[in-house]
DNA sequence: GTCTATACCGAGATAGAC
DNA sequence: GTCTATCTCGGTATAGAC
């Protein structure tokens, strides 16, 4: 295992009285999970993120894959607080465009839950059902049913509601997810700044003839 | 650790005389990392896949992290030999087409180099590094100058050669590398029929004039 | 070059004192 | 609820017979 640098090194034996220790457990689980895959992450390295000791990992949620699923459940809760305002409410493109720029900021804030998808994506896997089953499916069908009312009157690319499903996961929310990497190939790709740039960019790939607009 | 379908069960003892152990380890391992991340992946279940022994990777790698370049490497050749013709030869639009069918049909094929490039996308370190230096970074300025030379004779569509860069791996690519996930929420994503289907897509993204054909 | 045996470490989980 | 101690397992790597 690569551990490059250290974990802010949680004090040892005094560990504290953390009034929400289970939401800390959860934060630090997010970021070693979509940095070093379920199989990768340790839970040693999550309890010690959020300054606790392994076993409380095990108290307070059953087992890793219970955490696992915790995690996952509650950066989409995050997701969904930031959404607010649902995807299929209007059928307008401002409110589409809106919603899908609320996605992006939340993606480029917290990529860690992209990563953690993407990590899952690529081989069959309990985990793979269970994310699907619970939250990727209803989002993939918001999404569907409003991208089709949009072309039913007329708007919009000629995009499948697949291709549009693609586009704003892999193409807009990796943008953020794989920040280290783009970083190193171009100029700056993390952060906050390029956020809404990359927002209009995908915006320009979705409704070509509302934004033509030069850069 | 989740490990759902045994490997093919190398036998046990009598293990074979293979001719080039080292490439079916380089072809176990590239399935390996893709599907499990460089920390997830163990060498046991590598040199099972293959027909060998642990040890035998440290023999003929040197050790975990050697065989992982070497595998990532191996991945890279065969994407050129499969391009052969250069992106950056022609600069006409069918010559870039051409180029870009050619690495997606490879992706569709062999999406474990997808695969492992995004896991590594994810978080720095070391292997990002080597990864980028290697073998990203001119594959990126290659790209890059390509589709300026388009964009300076007036062809291709108001996108940055970066923008070009992610439409090609994130949205094109990944489209195979993710196909366990895709399938879960499409009709169908895997396997090669799709494969020239989604070149379109990709390629009506790029040049929206030459091919605005209907579906 | 191939195999067995094993060293050594870190993983997840549990028991039980406090 | 928190902590220490510890169990068991699987990880990478190495030594050495064949």
């Amino acid at each position: 295992m690569e551990r490059s640098n250290a974990v802010p090194t949680a004090r040892r034996h005094p560990r504290r009285r953390p009034e929400h220790l289970a939401e800390d457990l959860l934060d630090a689980a997010a970021i070693e999970f979509a940095s070093h895959g379920y199989d990768g992450a340790s839970t040693r390295r999550i309890a010690d993120r959020a300054g606790a000791h392994q076993p409380q990992i095990n108290y307070h949620f059953r087992s890793k894959e219970h955490l696992w699923r915790a995690t996952v459940s509650r950066l989409f809760e995050m997701m969904a607080l930031q959404l607010r305002r649902q995807v299929d409410e209007g059928s307008s493109v401002g409110a589409f465009s809106d919603a899908i720029r609320r996605f992006l900021r939340f993606s480029s804030v917290h990529p860690e839950l992209n990563r953690i998808i993407n990590l899952e994506a690529t081989s069959p896997s309990s985990r793979l059902d269970w994310l699907v089953a619970t939250h990727l499916d209803p989002l993939h069908r918001m999404v569907g049913s409003a991208w089709a009312a949009l072309r039913a009157s007329g708007e919009g690319a000629d995009l499948t509601a697949d291709e549009v499903w693609e586009l704003l996961t892999s193409y807009g929310a990796l943008h953020f997810a794989n920040a280290p990497m783009l970083s190193r190939l171009q100029t700056s790709a993390d952060g906050d700044p390029a956020a809404e740039a990359h927002a209009d960019s995908v915006l320009r790939l979705l409704f070509p003839a509302r934004m033509p607009g030069p850069r």
